[in-house]
DNA sequence: GTAGGGTTAG
């Protein structure tokens, strides 16, 4: 029954058939009359219906292992198939490594015109290995092949290679690529900003972007998750505004990362005006927009907002799911966060050492000790997760936090790798919140020969000696910091009112309602001293005089904002604020009066965690 | 056939 000789009409038909197929079923029975027709034999001659076939099969179902056994079958493929095999192997995470074997074979035959690598051979094969592999090497071999066979100039070629260079870090390269193109498009430009601003270089990004003969939404996205990327929040939002008001409408890929931003600002009304668009323009609750959503709405104090999308996803993965249970850590409410935990287990789902970051320090936030020690054993021994430092210091955070030094001492002693500052600055916090000055002061001389300039363990001598009135040590100690040239990090608060931040330094006297927000202060001192409240002067370094002090723990940050909060929000209103360092002890008890007093609900994110003020008590339990 | 996205301790 074998129809021997196919004619145009028949293979017409089965192309076009196959571009209309919406089912595999269908892929497969296309298929099965190519091979009846013997199509397939025929040297080379119809190899173009086998390689839309294998595309087909890829682009539109994943079908990957269905692709390459097709592709198996053919002794000498040519370069179609070769293309067509590498393109599909490309779109697949796991299958991307075997684009190399592919295209070795490929380079075998290359002396044959007819399976040649051209310009469609590239693209594809560069995505992969640079994706799949991370690595130089192999980018700057197959730059000389592209030399080679002269697709140099193809301007797909180049944006493919620039954008591998850029994948793979070697920005040195892919400058060059970019600079040799003959023929650039808008591609290519976008490759370069956004490889520019991947990597830090956000200011050459964003020369690069003001070049850009025509921008595209990709254009502004790149550079709007550059900014959000690396820690550039009010240029992300400011770049947001620019794109608007260029009439560029922005998608969900840009949205994601503006939503990062508002999370990382606390900008709760921008963060949910995009929800609404989102909503409203038809983009999903996917992977990412969830992901981002549940994000910004923990970190501005909405973990109740982002429980329900949580539960609302039908789809989840370990990023969605990383997100919520570091959202319900920072808020204290740990147990919830490790339930979230346990369910990915169940599923089966692959935790990474993200999730495990989030876990302990659920664990941390609220003293579980024993749950923290089995998760970081968990880590390694039920996932082949390598701990790294996040992990130690989240680790000896918790032990320390539980008052448990010499404990927390000891798992730094035993750790496999070298403590960074911040491992040691976690236990140096315990030290100071248990008072154990003598453990401390070891700590923070520690602290001070990894990092010379280090702000925390200055301060913490300048305290501990000051406290046991040594004043050769706090003279030397003052010293050691003219000399180091060391800069205290300067306490920042946001608020954001009428979706516009307001951000105050401590002691800022700057904002156009100054008088009012003192006036308040003033109130609010009064007030507190009527509560029987004194100023708890611990946390002020000990050369300023007792009057002074009480006058500076009054101007922190966090106070400046809760006051413009109470005078430019209406009574009742919930006030969100948002501060770069962790709260002070003397901030944490004023304000725990001040939610009572002035009857409101304060929602403080501090640099460590989340602190909800409800009528004079605090969701963290005094426990931070 | 090339470009843009979310979760990371203290």
């Amino acid at each position: 029954m074998k129809e021997r000789k196919p004619n145009r009409l028949q293979i017409t038909t089965l192309y076009n058939l196959l571009r209309l197929s919406s089912s595999i079923s269908h892929l497969k029975q296309i298929h099965s009359r190519l091979l009846l027709l013997g199509l397939h034999q025929h040297q080379h001659q119809h190899h173009f219906i086998f390689a839309h076939l294998i595309l087909s099969l890829s682009q539109r179902f994943s079908s990957f292992d269905y692709a390459l056994s097709i592709y198996s079958h053919f002794p000498n493929p040519n370069t179609f198939l070769f293309n067509a095999m590498l393109q599909s192997l490309s779109l697949s995470t796991q299958h991307q490594k075997k684009t190399i074997s592919v295209y070795l074979l490929q380079m075998r035959n290359a002396q044959c015109p007819s399976s040649r690598p051209n310009c469609f051979t590239f693209p594809s094969l560069l995505k992969s290995c640079a994706v799949a592999f991370s690595l130089i090497e192999p980018i700057k071999e197959i730059h000389t092949h592209v030399v080679k066979f002269g697709s140099c100039s193809d301007v797909y070629v180049g944006t493919a290679l620039l954008d591998s260079y850029v994948k793979v870090g070697d920005l040195v390269s892919s400058r060059q690529v970019f600079g040799e193109m003959p023929v650039r498009n808008v591609a290519s430009w976008n490759s370069m900003v956004s490889g520019l601003a991947k990597w830090g270089d956000v200011d050459s990004a964003r020369k690069l972007f003001e070049e850009i003969p025509e921008k595209n939404v990709v254009s502004w996205t790149s550079m709007i998750s550059g900014y959000s990327q690396n820690g550039y929040f009010y240029e992300t939002l400011a770049m947001f505004e620019e794109m608007g008001n260029a009439g560029v409408r922005p998608n969900d890929v840009t949205l994601v990362s503006v939503l990062s931003a508002c999370g990382n600002l606390g900008a709760l009304g921008l963060g949910k005006r995009i929800h609404g668009f989102l909503d409203e323009n038809g983009y999903g609750l996917n992977l990412f927009v969830g992901s981002a959503l549940i994000d910004m709405y923990c970190k501005c104090g909405m973990v109740g907002d982002a429980l329900m999308l949580f539960e609302r996803m039908s789809e989840k993965n370990v990023v969605v799911c990383s997100a919520m249970i570091m959202g319900l850590a920072m808020h204290g409410r740990g147990l919830e966060a490790l339930a979230i935990f346990e369910d990915m287990r169940r599923r089966g789902m692959q935790p990474n050492e993200i999730t495990f970051i989030g876990v302990l320090c659920a664990c941390c936030h609220v003293g579980l000790v024993g749950k923290g020690h089995y998760y970081f054993c968990c880590m390694s021994e039920e996932y082949s997760i390598v701990p790294k430092l996040p992990h130690y210091a989240c680790m000896v955070d918790l032990l320390g936090r539980a008052g448990l030094l010499g404990e927390a001492y000891q798992f730094i002693a035993k750790m496999s790798i070298k403590p960074d500052v911040v491992v040691w600055g976690a236990l140096l916090g315990a030290c100071r919140t248990h008072g154990d000055f003598e453990l401390g002061e070891r700590v923070a001389q520690q602290m001070l020969e990894l990092d010379p300039k280090h702000c925390g363990a200055f301060v913490f001598l300048c305290n501990a000696y000051s406290r046991a009135a040594n004043w050769d040590g706090l003279t030397k100690i003052t010293k050691m910091m003219e000399i180091s040239g060391m800069k205290r990090t300067p306490g920042r608060s946001w608020i954001e009112v009428n979706n516009v931040v307001h951000q105050f330094f401590a002691g800022d006297k700057s904002h156009p309602l100054n008088d009012r927000i003192y006036a308040k202060l003033d109130e609010l001192a009064k007030l507190l001293a009527a509560e029987g409240y004194s100023p708890n002067t611990k946390a002020v370094v000990y050369d300023v005089e007792e009057e002074e002090k009480q006058q500076s723990l009054f101007v922190h940050s966090e106070k400046i904002a809760i006051a413009f909060g109470l005078v430019s929000t209406p009574a009742g209103t919930d006030i969100r604020i948002v501060k770069n360092l962790r709260v002070c002890d003397d901030c944490h008890s004023a304000i725990k009066l001040v939610s009572k007093i002035v009857a409101r609900v304060i929602i403080l994110r501090d640099g460590n965690r989340f602190h909800h003020f409800v009528g004079g008590m605090c969701s963290c339990k005094d426990y931070w």
